[in-house]
DNA sequence: GCAAGCATTTCTGTATACAGAAATACTGAT
DNA sequence: ATCAGTATTTCTGTATACAGAAATGCTTGC
């Protein structure tokens, strides 16, 4: 693996896991040190992170992660709608039946399985992602793939904010089966419709769910030996990646 | 100036103005060469590049300009009513109407002077842009904001693939009129619509008057010794961040 | 004459050196 | 004691050198 993809993925990890919190300041030379590469691939990776807006060049020097929290979700939220709404309607349109009859069966069949607790949870992490994934190629547009692609980035560090329950995680998986199967009818205004009542309803699970206070004031990490492995960060949902 | 931000600089806007057609190959060594910079600073504009979509990066070896042609245009403006449409909804709701009366009364009286042709079409084309702006700003999100940004770059590039009529500009100038007028009234569902339509007019427009064949096949810019001047490519409508 | 293998060239990826700018710390005066 | 001015340090931005990889072209065998 070239350096600076390296160093790219080590920092948008940590930036995602919130083991570099919003504020922290980046800077070239204690990165190549504590990342083991020199500052022309730390810069690159610094660059890349700026273009997808999880960091920000600061005024004068150098770098910083750029800030997110609860007064961020509702902005997060009225774009996420846009773009999945559209997404779910081209999709209604364009999709294969088969393939969204059968996410539908698998998200019921997860709701179900998820009445006790914790080994349903992964496999309707998974189903979520992949319901996600067959609607932006049942979409069939490469810039609104990749608009919801930069858009989820930001929505991966914001989930950190919340505790997911299995009540909600219940709800989450039957509205997701509401979406796959009015995507495999080809209603694209149900699909539609259905994609509103969902985002709304993880919204609102997200606000009050929401009332740990987290710290999110500027603070310099330390400088360990080894790439950032302990999680002094709030504890979240293993799947980063989840739809609810 | 640094001299990374004169090269991207440079090289987007010879991009955005098709002096650098879709497939023309760019290695560091030759644009450092003719830009006069060393590679580090291209090697970053060439990053950014990329990160916006501009370009990609070759499998094996450089970066290309990314393929853009008619084909992507409907993909374009699948997005571009998904979050434009969105914008104009936010925006009737947090406006300060004042604004949008004031550019209701701007546009409309724009697309009156429109009848003789050339000097009121630079205006109609600021007068536009400011449009666009303000609805950013009355959305009040900064993600919808981005997103509508780097949105824009690819259609500027697609814009240069018709020619405006006059016609359809008094037209476009009529239909943005309706559209802040319905922002200025505090209507979400009208300012929506009224993009709707706008955006359907403008996708035909533009597919219409794009009969005119354009070369895209990939091919090698010259090597001059000053920045790219000269005007290879088609002739365009000056205004390149125009709405119509 | 054509193809396969090898040599050469060229380009990328990375490290490092150097210059300029910005922030910090220190010193002196009021 | 505090503030201002200066000196020092540190960090960024750029250039360049070097190594490895990929593509090109040449040579040789069939």
């Amino acid at each position: 693996m070239r350096a600076s993809e390296k160093a790219y993925a080590a920092l948008r990890s940590d930036i995602l896991s919130w083991r570099l919190p919003p504020g922290t300041v980046l800077t070239e030379v204690e990165l190549s040190a504590r990342l083991g590469v020199s500052r022309t691939p730390v810069r690159e990776a610094l660059a890349k992170l700026s273009a997808e807006g999880l960091t920000e060049p600061q005024s004068g020097r150098g770098v910083v992660v750029s800030e997110i929290s609860l007064d961020h979700v509702d902005e997060l939220f009225e774009l996420r709608s846009a773009l999945e709404c559209r997404a779910a309607e081209l999709a209604a349109v364009r999709r294969n039946p088969a393939v969204f009859f059968e996410l539908h069966r698998q998200l019921a069949n997860a709701g179900e399985l998820l009445r006790e607790n914790d080994p349903a949870r992964d496999s309707y992490y998974r189903l979520a992602v992949e319901l996600d994934t067959e609607i932006d190629g049942a979409a069939g547009n490469h810039y609104l793939a990749q608009a919801l692609k930069s858009l989820r980035v930001h929505l991966v560090r914001v989930r950190r904010l919340s505790k997911d329950n299995p009540g909600r995680l219940r709800d989450a998986a039957r509205e997701h089966a509401a979406i796959a199967l009015a995507i495999a009818n080809g209603n694209a205004a149900v699909a539609s419709a259905a994609t509103t009542v969902h985002l709304d309803n993880s919204l609102r699970h997200l606000m009050d769910s929401s009332l740990v206070s987290v710290a999110t004031s500027p603070q310099q990490i330390e400088h360990p030996q080894a790439a950032p492995s302990g999680s002094p960060g709030p504890p979240g949902p293993p799947g980063l990646a989840s739809k609810n």
